[in-house]
DNA sequence: CGTAAACTTAACTCAATGGTTAAGTTTCAA
DNA sequence: TTGAAACTTAACCATTGAGTTAAGTTTACG
């Protein structure tokens, strides 16, 4: 085997490219456990739909369900975002270089006032 | 209009879900200004499978293009990445709670064989 | 000038996504 | 026990995504 392809990055990414699902999540970071229909009713897309992106997320391990009599549970799973900042803070320096840059030049704006 | 949909947003998480396009920006922030086809060469995939990779990329302004005779040399533009991250580090607590918490309950650990 | 290198575009295929409506299933409650 | 609430499943549809091969364009060079 030549590349390790990580799937989990795959399905995290792309879960998190649709704005529904994002703001699914959104939604349960503010108040987990919201049950399938509380969590259905902002959007104007029918149930089904907010089905599949419940299930997307599942899959993606962002979302766990627990059923209690008729009504369904969902709790936020934050940790595979964990790998996906991983992956993103590689990049970090592109931007943070272009602030530190900056800063100088203010820091050195600043110096030349005194 | 009730909800702002981030477009940008979109556009970035979606073209971080393909590893091949990964693995494209992941070369590029090690090498940057590789020309098209220097940057295929390592993938099993033609070259306008490729250059639609490419094009992806660039729509999410993660990547810009500049020609020199016939040839395309490509740079990296993480700056998008910037937005990605901060939509994700809204959820950074529930993994670094976690740690602390662990770190907390070693530390525990540690004073009690003192 | 003619050919090859380095893309680019076009046309096509196939599978996956995101949505729909309609028809289940299970559980609660009057 | 009957009906409604809260999902779930099924079947379908249109669009997009990722790949292909084949043909076209532009630039360099002997």
């Amino acid at each position: 085997m030549v590349k390790f392809q990580d799937v989990q990055l795959d399905r995290t990414f792309s879960a998190l490219a649709d704005p529904t699902r994002r703001a699914l999540l959104a939604r349960l970071e503010r108040e987990d456990g919201l049950s399938v229909s509380e969590l259905a009713k902002p959007f104007p897309v029918s149930l089904p739909a907010i089905m599949k992106h419940l299930d997307v997320l599942s899959d993606a391990g962002l979302l766990t369900r627990s059923k209690v009599g008729r009504t369904v549970s969902c709790h936020l799973n934050a940790e595979p975002m964990e790998e996906a900042m991983g992956w993103l803070a590689r990049y970090q320096r592109f931007w943070t270089e272009r602030l530190d840059a900056l800063e100088a030049l203010l820091e050195a704006r600043r110096k030349g006032q005194d």
